[in-house]
DNA sequence: TTGTATGCGTTATCAG
DNA sequence: CTGATAACGCATACAA
């Protein structure tokens, strides 16, 4: 016995004897009808089994609530758990997300938008790092992006800086002889450079020997890996015997920085100390816990969709103001201190 | 210079001197134009700026392209590996995705449901486990599960059977005295299940002493740490000297338990065979690589959505016919062999 | 508090 | 090959 086909207000009108606009406002505007009514109404909708149709309604009034996300990659526990706690916000904003996976891929990414476009998206969030800040501004819609470069359109970024000068003075705290950072090349217009200038900064006020790490891999585990690997055989053979602080611009580097060293002693040796960044699952499930710097995704997320939330909201006004310039927010990571530091939680104690 | 507003198909027929039904033709049956008239529109489009509106498309088509996606969370990498394969079959069927978090609530899921419905998505993929599949084969549109309890509904599943299966015959061909199986409380009707049955089934047709650890954790990494501590001891008091090969239900508790051992030993003893299951990144990057059971996450991924494609099909022919009893599809895991079952792999030979 | 008329931007039906 | 007209289901001025 399935039913014949959808209802609509019309039905419910016939049913009820009231007129459409009065199932309409039912919905929008229940005050406005008596009590009695919105019982009657209450009834049939569920005595003829009603289903709302928010396809329709946007055609009517233009809001369809619709965000479109464009992240570059699920893989990395980063951009899954931005992912998520962005996922997380319809609860309190009631936005529906469209997420597309750009894949660093321009053409594609613009493709993606085209279609986020036709279906009336209200704003955007951006992870990707393909296109420019200046492209995505002429889209002229709302647009947040997260962790990139932001000249042309409003964005959330970590304190990447902060977060390179807490990890560095931490390193600098244990009395290392030398302060290592291992990073990959990196734009200094992006947010993440933040973590080389900022181990740069810090090593140079307090005039400590550093050295830097900086060359391009694949995006690959084994081509990390290989990079590593080199990098552990220089040190162990530049600076024997001397305590070394090693920062890693990311927990997976860390981590394999970490195995590596581990395989070759069995333990962590005294003369190493190191922390990540991101606080990924990987840092608290090393071998040994590994220090870190974490990301507060949560709060990234949530300022990142409440800024664009404000836009859209703007737009919605009689006489929108359009915003001069740029916003630009910035949140401070948090220092996680683990046993790649802190050395008196030797395993005999855990 | 902002536009004044959205073009629309009458600002094209106008501006072309054609109807709007030579416009939408244009987008939907180019060839019933002449070639000469295709190019007059194409100009006018770019003259003219326009934006497809995809919204009123649906209003009068009734096709959406929306497929819901129901998920527990994307902290497992198993779950936001699903979601990108997911997700990139957009290129081949073109079905946009809304994605929603369950959290394993059940009236959260039932709103989110009924939010989806009220976009009229055409169909719905569940990866979550809080609502039975009678509730939602009651939705009647097409489902397809994954790797959940699916009396009633389509699902893809991993041959979680075979996996367990291959699992413990790898370690009993490494003579292993006894094998043990580790795992957390399983219902009977998922098919996650078929690991311990496998497992149980292999030892008992070969005759294998073996053991099967199965209590209940909170889903937090300090409860599965203590009950692999326990296990550990368990392990080390009850069967020293033994042999043990271990399969381990998933590779995070894999990771754990190895992280244990060579905490202790400095490295993982030669009387220890380790397999986990999944294949997530952390087998891989583990300070020994663990061998593992990997779900071929892309191919479940792309059977979902073209066995919900097909179910979608079929409802738009002119007389549809429902399936008669729901199709269930299984896919083999693959035997993905590292150091932790591989001895001769010795971290002197990398 | 309720109803009427019209619009949202496209597709479908039926003519020509 | 092209066009007029009626859906699609709901929202919103404007009236009453």
């Amino acid at each position: 016995m399935t039913q014949k086909k959808n209802i609509t207000f019309d039905d419910i009108a016939q049913y009820t004897h009231f007129s459409k606009t009065t199932i309409s406002r039912y919905f929008n505007n229940p005050d406005s009808l008596t009590l009695e009514n919105q019982q009657i109404i209450s009834d049939a909708l569920v005595k003829l089994n009603y289903k709302e149709n928010k396809v329709a309604r946007i055609l009517a009034n233009g809001k369809t609530e619709f965000v479109g996300i464009l992240i570059p990659n699920l893989y990395l526990h980063y951009y899954s758990e931005m992912l998520n706690q962005i996922l997380a916000t319809y609860e309190t904003y009631g936005y529906k997300f469209l997420v597309f996976i750009g894949h660093e891929n321009a053409e594609t990414e613009r493709q993606y938008i085209q279609e986020l476009l036709a279906y009336k998206i209200e704003g955007l969030i951006v992870l990707s790092h393909t296109l420019s800040s200046r492209e995505l501004a002429d889209l002229q819609i709302p647009i947040v992006t997260i962790e990139r470069e932001d000249q042309y359109v409003c964005s959330i970024n970590t304190d990447n800086y902060m977060g390179a000068i807490q990890a560095t003075s931490l390193l600098a705290r244990h009395n290392c002889d030398i302060l290592i950072h291992i990073n990959t090349p990196t734009a200094d217009n992006i947010p993440a450079y933040g973590r080389i200038q900022g181990f740069m900064d810090f090593c140079k006020e307090n005039n400590i020997k550093n050295r830097i790490f900086c060359h391009k891999t694949e995006n690959t585990y084994d081509s990390s890996l290989q990079y590593l690997k080199d990098i552990l055989e220089e040190l162990e053979t530049t600076y024997t015997g001397m305590r070394k602080g090693i920062f890693v611009s990311n927990d997976t580097h860390a981590n394999i920085l970490l195995n590596l060293i581990v395989r070759k002693y069995g333990r962590l040796p005294d003369d190493y100390y190191i922390i990540g960044f991101d606080d990924s699952p990987v840092a608290r499930e090393a071998v040994i816990p590994i220090s870190t710097i974490g990301q507060q995704i949560d709060r990234i997320a949530n300022e990142a969709v409440s800024l664009l939330v404000s836009q859209m909201n703007e737009r919605k006004k009689r006489k929108p103001v359009p915003l001069k310039e740029p916003i630009h927010k910035t949140i401070t990571p948090i220092l996680i201190r683990r046993e790649t530091t802190e050395k008196e939680d030797l395993p005999e104690n855990r």
